[in-house]
Parts: structure tokens; sequence; C-alpha cells
DNA sequence: TTGTATGCGTTATCAT
DNA sequence: ATGATAACGCATACAA
């Protein structure tokens, strides 16, 4: 009847008197093993839905030297992180696929400066591995000391990387490139960008990119301005960028996330110029940023939920101690084409 | 020289060999104890400085029994749930109380029905509490047996709850109330309102209370469409709204959140309508989505930030044991002005 | 102040 | 197939 009258939670121990058997025994029950006879699994069980039994996870976690959970270490501004939706899509696949195991997942804010807490946390033995999204924090967890757990990175690490690292992400540049000369197929000359920030490998790529795309075609490549992922700061970006080359200056502009391209629409508007017929916008992740707001962006697609799958994929499969896992997950990127561009 | 060739992670045995002491001592060392000799004390920090020793979490939680882990349950749909800013910045004001204790904080997606998975989670030990930011789960959990382990609600639980229950909210319904009656001040007399979901609560007291001050005032309580709490699903309702009521038919605008109210808003400017000449629009929140969008949105201010440091304050007083904690957090609102309304 | 001994709840290695 | 029993790494009551 599952009496424990508010008492501490019931264990192994007292599910094994409670069946009449051994503690041993009633373990390979809850896990599962093919060698006990079938009416004591079956006596097992019912004492276990009688008292309610949970395993404990630290003792658990202390027999077998592995904790079945990951950290998901992400960097310290959350409202910043978490407000972008190409972000929450990600945490979405990676949950996704950490759901479907028997891990858990425990979300690591990590200060820019992780030499202390969050490197200790990742040697504490409470998880098995990690996954970073942030990359000032990757490098610093590359430039000191690795943990001992496997790490698997979203993007690119910005350090030039070692060959043992892992990582899951698209060909920035590549898909930069192709979304701008899309853009440059579509007749237009006076092409813009608004750029990540150059200290982050997105950023850097991005623009590359897009560089390489309008120096190839002959055109200018000085119609740039540099902000934050931020909607508010690529608006602002946007605005340095028109003041100086005039509200007639540019007739696209390749923005370099669904959520700043939001941020810019706003400020175009602003000035009256329309999305697209004065100025094309184009943007990248078809995050739900690229649908949420009044015209529905035309951008260069990455695959945002299945990179999170991968991330998670890999960092378990690391786990298990496979040994044919990818250093580099290298996703697909498309244009999908809307009414902005 | 910390030359542990890729062994096992050192231990507090091994530490303890080094600095020629015992275990015990050791341990008094590491957490701090006030009775161990000053030579000792250097003697053994010396010897996990270079073991680079770090406490086995399992462990420590086993001999405890306690886990200086908390999950924090969030919705299953994770990208809707981080996505809007306003949680965003609420876990940012969790995890930054959350990082100055000894806790780490388990990132829980339940699903709705949270009878397995979730329940097992909560009751298998490696947590010693949770926030609950979901109200559908919340409810199920109420509905169910509940954990062992202390709960918080984000937001008042929708089911009736008993006094038993912990949660932190605003008093929805007398802010939505006070944020109309400000529209009715400033002399609208056509007001609408974008609502929320009526299963939530915070959907429900929200538009409640708009609907207490439109009729306080004598005036149409008819004005309203119920949304999502999406952007795209806030610009949608406005649509049928306008649709119903014509492009005249409204001055004024409640949305019950800031995030809404920017969908709300470019759906106004796509039908010609100016913010706030033609239809003054207020928000609900005061998140970064307040700002984010084309005009600074005039709204109701919640602390979703100190509400979030609230609710992991609340827990961790509840875990260490406290007894004077207030069932109730309710915080403050205010109107903050800006250039929607 | 320091050390000894025991327990925390599981898993795993042995016998049986 | 099942049951003792010894780890797992740490904290702590009790001794010294």
């Amino acid at each position: 009847m599952a009496m424990d009258a508010a008492g501490s939670p019931p264990t192994l121990e007292m599910v094994a008197r409670v069946a009449g058997v051994s503690r041993a025994t009633v373990s390979r029950v809850v896990n599962g093993s093919p060698k006990v006879s079938a009416d004591i699994v079956e006596a097992v069980n019912a004492a276990v839905a009688e008292l309610r039994y949970v395993p404990n996870r630290a003792a658990r976690s202390l027999a077998r030297r592995s904790s079945n959970a990951i950290a998901l270490v992400v960097p310290e501004d959350v409202t910043w992180f978490f407000s972008d939706p190409y972000f929450a899509t990600i945490v979405k696949g990676i949950t996704s696929r950490v759901d479907d195991s028997e891990f858990v997942l425990n979300l690591l804010v990590a200060s820019t400066d992780p030499h202390q807490k969050t490197l200790r946390y990742l040697n504490s033995g409470v998880v098995d591995g990690a996954i970073v999204i942030s990359h000032h924090v990757g490098d610093a967890i590359l430039a000191d000391t690795r943990p001992a757990v496997p790490l698997v990175f979203g993007g690119r690490p910005a350090l030039a990387a070692g060959q043992d690292d892992y990582f899951v992400d698209v060909d920035n540049r590549a898909a930069a490139a192709a979304g701008t000369q899309y853009l440059i197929d579509r007749g237009h000359r006076r092409i813009g960008s608004i750029s990540g920030p150059v200290d982050m490998p997105a950023g850097i790529d991005r623009l590359d990119g897009y560089l390489d795309a309008v120096r190839g075609a002959g055109l200018s490549d000085e119609l740039f301005e540099t902000a934050d992922f931020t909607s508010s700061g690529a608006a602002l970006a946007a605005r340095r960028l028109l003041d100086r080359v005039g509200d007639d200056g540019l007739d696209a502009l390749f923005v370099a996330s669904d959520l700043m391209a939001t941020g810019v629409i706003g400020e175009l508007r602003e000035r009256g110029l329309r999305v697209p017929d004065d100025v094309a916008v184009l943007g990248f992740d078809d995050s739900p940023a690229a649908v949420a707001g009044p015209v529905p962006l035309t951008t260069v697609a990455q695959p945002s939920e299945a990179a999170g799958a991968a991330m998670a994929d890999v960092l378990l499969r690391l786990i298990a101690g496979e040994t044919e896992v990818p250093h580099a997950t290298i996703l697909p990127t498309e244009l999908v084409v809307r009414e902005s561009a």
C-alpha cells in the first residue's frame, strides 16, 4: 500500500524484503537482466510498484562510475542566448535526442571565465560529457586545461582547434556566399550586409562568404556593418549603414541571422523603405523568427533542430565509447524563398 | 605534478596519502571545517591543487543524502518557451540565484503527460527540489501524486491549489486592469484586447483585469480575441479582431504580452494603422521584446528576472528546511510608459 | 585537533 | 538462476 509515512524513500533493500529476494536480484530486475525467472520478475515488479520505488541516481552513478547526465554549457547572458529562436530550436533538438536516452540534461550557465566553476563542474563526475554552445567559453576551455569528459561544440570553435575536437556546424561561408549569389542573380547590385560579431566564427564566416560573392561579381565590398546577433543591435547597424550610404544606396541586404533581419526590416520600414520592393532582405537560419514578422523571410536555412540532435548524438556516442565518430559534422543548408527577397 | 596518466580521477583517499593525513581530515578541509590546524589545511590544499582534486558529486550526494541540484521543469515545446524573452529573463533570474549557491540546475523538459518520466526523475534523489514553469505539467503533477521534493511554481498553478503550494507571481488581474485604466485615462474609448489562452492562469487573469476596467468605465467588453502568447498567433488574432470591428473600430489595444504586442503592431502597420496615433498599444511584461521592435512599447512591467530569482530563492530556502517561507510570493508591477501608448 | 570506523544505495564479482 | 559480499567516494559519529 505504499505507506512510508513521509519517511525516507524506498531502497533496493526494502524492495528486496517485500519481494522476499536478495538485493542483487532486485537490481537485476530493475536493470532488465534477462537471467531472472519470470515469477520472480513479477514479484519484484509488484514490490517496486507497491513501494513506488525509484532507483537512487547518486548511488547508481557511484557504483557504475558514470552519471547518465550531460551538461549543456551556454553563455553567461542567458537572456540573449535563449531569446534567439535559433538557439531555442537547437536546444529543442538536443532535448529531443536526450529524451529518448536514459540521460538527463544539466544546464550550465558559464561565465566567460570558466577556469573555475564550469571546469570544476565538468570534472566533478556528475556529467559524462558536455555540449558547449558558447564560443567564448569554448575558447577558454580549449585554451586552458581540457575537462576529462568528452566535449561537443555547437559551431566550430574559434580557436584554431586541434583535429581532436568534435563539433557540429554548417559551412557558413559557402552558405552565405550562395545566399548572396542569389541576390546577385536576382539582379541586385548594391548589396549590403549586416554581419555578426567578428570575434565569432559564425560572424566571420558569413561575412567572408558575403564578401566572396560580392567581390566575385565585381560589386562593392564596403556596404556592411557589424552587429551582435540581436534584433535591436541589427536595427542600429542598419541605421548606421543607411545613414552612411543613403536611403537609396542599397537594393538588397544580406543579414547574418533571421532575428537580426527582423530588426533590420523594422528600421527599413521606419524609413519608408519597402521590403522587398525597395530593399530585398535575405536572412540566415530559417528560425521561427523568419516567419514571426510581418514579411516572411527569404533565408538561408540551416537545420537547427537536427543540429541540436546531432550534437547530442555525437556526444552520446562518444560517451558510449564508440570509436568511429567523425570529428566534424557538417550539416547542409538550403535557400528558402519566401517574400523578403 | 598531477601526473595521473589518464587514469581515474583523484579521490579523497589519494589526496590524503599525498598530504599525509587521513581521509576525514581532507574531507574537513575540503568542506571548510573550522577545526583544522592551519598547517594541515595548507598541506591538504597543496595536495588538492597538485592532484587537481575535485570532489565526486555522486559520492557526496549519497553520503549527505542531498544532491545540491534542483530541476527546472519546462514545457515540452522548448522552442515556444524559450523564444519568449519573458521566460528567457526568468531563467536568467533563476540561474543568477542558483549560481551563487552550491546548487546546479537540471533542465527537465516535461511532456504534458508527466506521470512517467518527470515524476520518476523528481523522485530519484538527483534533485532536492524543482521549479515548475509549465502550467499544464504543473496541473498534472498537482492532480496526480506529488513528488517527494519541494516544488515552486512560476505563476499560480491553474488547478485550485491547496494552501500548501508555493508559487511566485504578480497580481495579473489587478495589473491588467491598471494598464487598461491607463488607456481609459488617456481618453481612449474603443479599447480592444488580445488575450492569452484561456486555459492558462496568466491568460485568464489578464483578460479578466481588462474586462474589469472596460466594464467599470462602461465601455464595450466584446472587443477581444484570444491568442497563444506567440507573436504570430497574436498577429492573427489582431487580424480577426480588426476584420470584425473594422480598421477604425479600435483606438487602443491591451495586449497580454510584449512578444504578442510585436506581432500585433506588425499587423497594425500592415493595415496602414499608425502606433500610437491611430491605435495605441499597451503591452505586458516589459521583456526585451518591448524595446526590440520599431516602436518602444508602453507596457505593464513585471520584474521577470527578480521573479526567477525569487523562485530559486524560495526553493532553496525550502530545501534548507526553513519553515517561515511564504507560500505566495507576489511581486509588484508598474506601468512603463514609452511610445506605443 | 585528528584518526577510525561505519553507512549512504547501487552495481558487480564471486560463489552456490 | 540466485544470494552473499565487496567495492564506489565521501561524510560523520565517535574515539583518541
